[in-house]
RNA sequence: GGAGGGGUAGCGAAGCGGCCGUAACGCGCUCGACUCGAAAUCGAGUUACCGGUGAUGAGCCGGUACGUGGGUUCGAAUCCCACCCCCUCCGCCA
């Protein structure tokens, strides 16, 4: 949620970030809805303020043993009166609260202004897309043809976008989310968890989720409980409604945890291998900052993201998401895309975002300098990876004209000292 | 699922219809005194949000908030109802 005294204040600066992120919400329209809260709110205070006085009056009555029947006759209208206006005055601040929720973040200023992702800047690259050759294959391809993955038998059992992974393809995914994890943990400041695969509703709205993206959501039926897309989730909403001490800052989690997206409006994309699915595994990276830090807990995070691809040896560029591209909540967002050869481009891997105060508005999250006054901390978060596209990557990346995968380095103590992925 | 106990400021905790929400008391935190300095001790201060005014500051005025939502009442932390969460015991269970 973005800061209410902002959009009475500075409504222009809002109007030029809806229009930068070619949003259709009015200000102007906005500015009406709280310009009549505001005035039921001085109606119906005044008068509160009126009762107060009065009933004061009716307990010094009572005590002294003096008659207030006139009083409780007039306070008995006002009450009536304020009765009204209060519903009212909750009936125009749900207004008012329900645009809020509905506007996204502000983007930061140096976020390029663009329509859509064509508008994206690129901004670094690593690494040299190997030349093959052979003709390349797609991983799905390869990862089926030696005996890993398995699409038909998925289907069956459950429906599209979901897979199989088995034998090789299993402990790859196993592997992945080891390695991953302890180069947080050892080799970065991240506290591991294992948190809650479903949220509630309040955790969905704290992180932006709901209530626009609900179709995006899978849900169970008889319970208020949603099944996670993301750690960023449980784990952004792991201090909610908490204050934390300004020294805790910057903290870090990180968690791997099953990933659920329903895919609505993604019908016929990414139909084939891992790249888009239902169920996905991802570990993901959150971090917690001063807002005077955020944005330099941004490139730091972002850093470890892009070092877990070059300890994979995988290709990769970052880019800068612009206005139009940006999600929900996020103030500035890198992508980074690893190269798939069988795509014959990059591909989203990783999106690092510094959500500034957004989330911790919605979900409140503060922190208290000693002695001063608090405020909401920044939230950060970022990929640090999804198993399913890495895999991929590693497929696409490491296979040979023999159909085999030769594994990078730094995974194999993982998979027992495996270094070439075989035909069966 | 059953029985009981509980949810009050950063934390612990008292209050159980108006004199109790700038909310007793304790801890923590801030400032001061004592001290060469520190500890200990002593003193003072320290809830958040919303509205009005003002400069998006300070201050002042007003309102709201005792898990959440309703109800009773002139007036609710306090009484009633529903729901959520935590604890103890029982049942069931990986």
């Amino acid at each position: 949620m973005i800061d209410l005294k902002l959009v009475q204040k500075q409504p222009e600066v809002l109007a030029k970030a809806l229009a930068d992120r070619h949003s259709d919400l009015c200000v102007d329209q906005f500015l009406e809805l709280d310009a009549r809260r505001r005035a039921l709110l001085t109606e119906v205070e005044e008068l509160k303020s009126r009762r107060n006085a009065a009933s004061g009056e009716v307990a010094a009555c009572k005590r002294e043993g003096r008659d207030a029947t006139t009083l409780l006759q007039e306070l008995g209208t006002l009450s009536e009166r304020i009765k009204a206006l209060d519903t009212e005055t909750v009936t125009a601040k749900a207004a008012v609260e329900e645009w809020l929720m509905r506007v996204p973040n502000l983007p930061d200023a140096s976020v390029p202004v663009g329509r859509d992702e064509s508008e994206n800047v690129e901004i670094a690259r690593h690494g040299q897309p190997r030349v093959f050759d052979f003709p390349v294959q797609e991983h799905g391809e390869l990862g089926t043809a030696l005996g890993g993955l398995d699409f038909v038998r998925a289907a069956r059992l459950t429906g599209s976008r979901f897979a199989i992974l088995q034998g090789w393809a299993a402990r790859l995914d196993r592997a992945l989310v080891n390695f991953f994890l302890d180069q947080h943990t050892r080799h970065a400041d991240y506290q591991e968890v294992c948190p809650p695969y479903m949220v509630n509703r309040s955790s969905m709205t704290g992180t932006g989720q709901l209530p626009k993206f609900e179709e995006d959501l899978f849900k169970l039926s008889d319970w208020d409980y949603y099944l996670i897309p993301t750690a960023e989730v449980p784990l952004t909403n792991l201090h909610a409604s908490e204050v934390l001490n300004e020294a805790d800052l910057p903290r870090g989690y990180c968690a791997a945890t099953p990933c659920f997206r329903s895919e609505a409006g993604s019908a016929g994309k990414d139909t084939r291998g891992l790249i888009r699915m239902h169920q996905f595994t991802k570990v993901e990276m959150v971090r917690f900052a001063h807002p005077d830090d955020s944005f330099n807990q941004l490139e730091i995070m972002t850093g470890h993201a892009r070092r877990l691809l070059e300890l994979l040896e995988l290709p990769y560029r970052v880019i800068t998401l612009c206005t139009g591209d940006m999600g929900f909540g996020a103030a500035k967002t890198y992508d980074i895309e690893v190269w798939l050869p069988a795509q014959n481009t990059y591909r989203e891997i990783s999106s690092c975002s510094n959500c500034t105060d957004f989330q911790a508005r919605r979900a409140d999250i503060r922190y208290k300098p000693k002695g001063g006054k608090s405020g909401f901390v920044h939230t950060l978060n970022g990929s640090g990876l999804p198993t399913g596209r890495a895999m991929a990557a590693i497929l696409e990346n490491g296979q040979q004209k023999d159909g085999s995968i030769v594994l990078p380095v730094a995974l194999r103590p993982y998979l027992g000292g495996l270094e070439v992925i075989e035909p069966c």
